[in-house]
DNA sequence: TAACTCAATGCAATCGATTACAAAAATATA
DNA sequence: TATATTTTTGTAATCGATTGCATTGAGTTA
């Protein structure tokens, strides 16, 4: 009994064509209530489950919803995640998730794979900027395929976004990190290529520039998320000969390293150096010296993606509507920027 | 130019018949070299891509691998889910991940939407031990599904799995807490009916003995994998009236939630109490006070599991094979439970 | 030239579900 | 009873790719 039944099996089985089979299962109500009750009865006992892959082919839309994140293995991402799918569940949608791994090949190969399994729409955190990935994603575009940009986006005309207030939030992070009486504010950033990174940089530059302080291009450190970068960042700031007494990195991971580094050596958190970071990773609190971070609502973040996905697949193919929206977040106060 | 070229479409323009073009582009060598030279030429050109759900109709194939999984935000999860995709994508396989949040009910929508989905196999991490869960399971082995468990198993006859070595780290971390001279071992275990936590429990009360220590049944907290958990354990710990010196925990966040509650109550680790807990999460090695645990390796064992599976898919439905993989877990000792 | 071989290609069925259109059956109306 | 109307069901095409079984046509052989 390993062979799946079909509406062949059922309309053989009851002596009446597929067709009506069909319609009946689906609730036509141009088929008697009696053949109704009838099919469906049959088609439980028999176990019949559609064959969602017939259906995908002849409606053209196979339910399935691809989502290309840099990786999973980060909360931020693993909850984004999370709220995609607890809005996208309810809807029928599964969702296929691909890693780029920050890798601009991988990411050509994860768009071509997506399209290739004829997904209903695409959500996406964008890694890279070289032209040959814009090209790909045009090409998503051209095809139809919905496509919704979430956190780290890409200006291409006719995508929607969800991202956070990078820049604002930026900007009173430093401004936090100057009224703890810090006035020498490194940052860490990221690939500068990027949006998210340009606009947390331009925040924090024109906090240090508001205040009155004297921006120093040797304080900003463009890195990897990763612990070594923080740990790296400080090393060169340490070895400069003005050295900083705060970073605002643009990573959670970063931070912890520059902590790391800096309780190496012995530097007082935050009596001498204050640390903010940006993600709210899980560790964050749960460190003996908890850091100060940004929380990015990654469920909410997730979850209007989807909605705003959704929205976009409702849509007949004309109406294109570019939706960019930013959600604001939360600078969360914690002991590494504390001084009172 | 929103639509997509089929094999038709290429006939069409070479004015050949479609069986010739699919065989060109599979390159059956019934097919003149000319003609496959020109067909994929074409193809190229239309920039043709094959529709997935079309093949996966006709072959019965999906090139889907669906994953179950507890939860994904957590970092063992993702990375055996990093392995498996490590293993699969080169076999052109897909995968697809569920999530059950340890809910009985979700765990069977999920093992039904992947059916549904017609998927090639199936990778799970189970939640759960419900006799109606496992009716489902045996759906699965039944329609001949291949299956595969991953860490948390169920005995199911024809059902591979790959996990640790649970009852034996389990024993050599509890030896390892009474070598640092404790003597009254607590242990924070999960749900009892789930076989890795069966296993570990075992192994720690079998040490426990085996060093002439008394086992004591108020020692053993059974709770969820969360800071909470962890404090609460330590709670009902410290209100006997001979509280322990030690916690061997079955999860990284208990134990952290354990260290939390006890530095609170100002009980010096590892001075006056060592902990030891599991699953190697990043935040572990990051804290001030590193926690000592046991790396379950989890991308090998992702890849071991897409391994497994990838075998079984091999074979003919007829051959059946139950294969039963252990894999040899580390435990890494840091400052939680260091006394020297 | 007739008969034959063999490489290259085409025809048509198949996978399972849906749906416009046609046809049959049931019911209503004159 | 004959016809019109409505309800219910069936027929066949469709989605796109694959494949067993013809068929074509060029080249070989007698």
């Amino acid at each position: 009994m390993s062979e799946k039944p079909t509406i062949y099996d059922i309309a053989k089985a009851l002596n009446i064509s597929a067709a009506t089979v069909s319609r009946a299962l689906n609730n036509n109500p141009k088929i008697s209530k009696a053949t109704c009750q009838l099919v469906a009865e049959t088609a439980a006992k028999m176990n019949y489950k559609q064959n969602k892959l017939a259906l995908a082919l002849r409606s053209g839309k196979s339910n399935n919803i691809g989502v290309i994140v840099p990786r999973i293995d980060s909360n931020f991402f693993a909850s984004v995640i999370r709220g995609i799918e607890e809005e996208l569940y309810p809807h029928q949608y599964n969702v296929i998730i691909c890693q780029t791994h920050e890798d601009e090949k991988r990411e050509i190969e994860n768009v071509n794979t997506l399209l290739n399994a004829q997904v209903d729409g695409i959500l996406m955190s964008v890694s890279n900027v070289s032209s040959e990935n814009d090209r790909v994603i045009k090409r998503v575009v051209d095809k139809n395929v919905p496509l919704v940009f979430f956190d780290r986006k890409k200006n291409i005309e006719g995508v929607s976004s969800v991202t956070i207030n990078d820049y604002e939030v930026a900007y009173s992070a430093t401004q936090h990190l100057i009224d703890e009486g810090c006035s020498r504010i490194a940052h860490i950033t990221g690939d500068k290529t990027l949006e998210i990174f340009q606009n947390r940089f331009k925040g924090y530059k024109q906090a240090v520039i508001d205040n009155g302080l004297y921006f120093e291009e040797d304080y900003v450190f463009q890195t990897k998320s990763s612990l070594e970068s923080g740990s790296m960042a400080v090393k060169k700031f340490l070895s400069l000969k003005n050295p900083p007494d705060a970073i605002f990195s643009s990573s959670d991971f970063a931070a912890l390293g520059a902590i790391q580094e800096l309780s190496s050596q012995g530097i007082k958190i935050p009596e001498d150096f204050c640390v903010v970071g940006f993600g709210n990773e899980p560790f964050t609190k749960f460190m003996e010296l908890s850091i100060s971070t940004i929380d990015q609502c990654p469920k909410d973040m997730g979850k209007m993606a989807a909605n705003v996905l959704l929205e976009q697949m409702k849509n007949p193919d004309s109406i294109r509507i570019e939706k960019k929206v930013v959600l604001t977040t939360e600078l969360l106060i914690r002991k590494s920027s504390s001084r009172k």
